[in-house]
DNA sequence: GCTGCACTGATTGTCAACAATCTGGAGCAA
DNA sequence: TTGCTCCAGATTGTTGACAATCAGTGCAGC
């Protein structure tokens, strides 16, 4: 959990709407293909209509919405063919925030990477088989090496609006396998090229990492619902 | 000029307002870092500020332009880190839409190429010198490989925000040095690679020459304002 | 029985007024 | 002069009402 602090005193109706819509977009609580009444939701944040519909339009933006005008807004359909996209997308962002962070990155921050590392791989030895955190312990260590990049677009593109997609569809495939051991030990490849300071060998071995996953996951889209 | 028609009995006033900010930013007719001021543009465009911070709210997902609360919204600076930032997010999306493309396109989209590629360079000996359209016939064969990938998610990103800065920087830096005749070349390389379904070697192309572009534009910016 | 059309209810789009917040300067004290 | 407080004007944020548009229903006509 690494979201936003929404002290309800900060920022404007707008924003924490936005949040809001976001998380519960996200979660799973507001399901895919839902229309998003703007009326409903409104009365159920406890504010007027304009700023949610500010709102709606930020959430366009990231793609989590899809609206159409006088027919109003839907949650995302996540179809296999979207996904196929978003990863594809990922795999050529990622690769080159590899590239760049294997030039930028200092040595504290790639320390860190390592300690992250650590960290999931002790979680994974201790919950062997049923690993809730795997999503997000995934989540901070592809999120540290975009911050290594110093690309302020490239950390806009991928935190703001990717992660977010890949986070609602992670919510729905949680209870699907894992493979969180190759993926591990994928990422330690990866940590180990950036120290090295080898970018080429770095963007190769991330986007080989996220092909592999989608592999892995459209296989498993083949057999189940 | 490939933007949609602007048939006033369309579409919603957001929409409409959302346009005409995009057209007037990219063109300059606003200049870089102005602050938007909600009142005067509402009347200016004959709306109420409603309709008109939605579209603001849109163009912020755009990157056009950033907006702090309470205190407005103003047009992006494109100072050079950020130019930096974009090329290299350039890079590695339309390096995907590149190597995609050559296994997606169809033979007709790949002759519709080397046709844009024929006519581009007639008006480049047509116009020796005083090339004014080379942005646009940049633009024309860069979307195609864009569209040539069957990635909407990639298409969108490109057409929908970097394309839209792009435009926004040329139309400053139009009356700089161009180096029109090896980006033809380039062009015609990248569209061989495509024709021969050579993906790797598309992409490696396509990422070399907008490299190679950057370090152009950023040399020519040293010497320049 | 089926097609087409007007009506109705609900939903979205738009507006103008009101409240909250920021910016800049006048006035005063150290 | 410098620095602070406080006020006023302007700008943004928010609201509730009004207008425009769409989806579903029932009826008339063929």
């Amino acid at each position: 959990m690494s979201a936003q602090l929404d002290l309800d005193e900060e920022r404007t109706l707008s924003d924490k709407a936005s949040s809001r819509l976001t998380q519960a977009i996200v979660t799973g609580e507001l399901a895919q293909g839902q229309k998003l009444s703007e009326a409903d939701l409104a009365t159920r944040f406890g504010i007027s209509r304009g700023p949610l519909r500010e709102a709606i339009r930020q959430l366009e933006g990231m793609r989590l919405v899809t609206r159409v005008p006088h027919a109003g807004a839907r949650v995302v359909m996540l179809d296999k063919s979207m996904l196929a996209d978003l990863y594809r997308v990922r795999e050529a962002l990622e690769g080159m925030a590899c590239r760049m962070a294997a030039q930028a990155m200092s040595q504290t921050e790639i320390d860190t990477l390592f300690i992250l590392l650590n960290r999931h791989e002790e979680e994974i030895n201790a919950a062997d088989g049923l690993i809730y955190f795997q999503s997000e312990g995934d989540f901070d260590f592809h999120f540290q090496i975009a911050l290594g990049s110093r690309n302020q677009m490239l950390i806009d593109l991928l935190a703001g609006e990717l992660y977010q997609l890949l986070r609602m569809c992670r919510y729905r495939t949680s209870h699907l396998a894992k493979r969180t051991r190759p993926a591990l030990q994928q990422h330690r490849q990866i940590a180990e090229a950036i120290a090295e300071r080898d970018g080429d060998l770095a963007e190769l071995l991330m986007r080989r990492h996220i092909s592999g996953a989608w592999k892995s996951i459209s296989q498993i889209m083949e057999t189940n619902p």
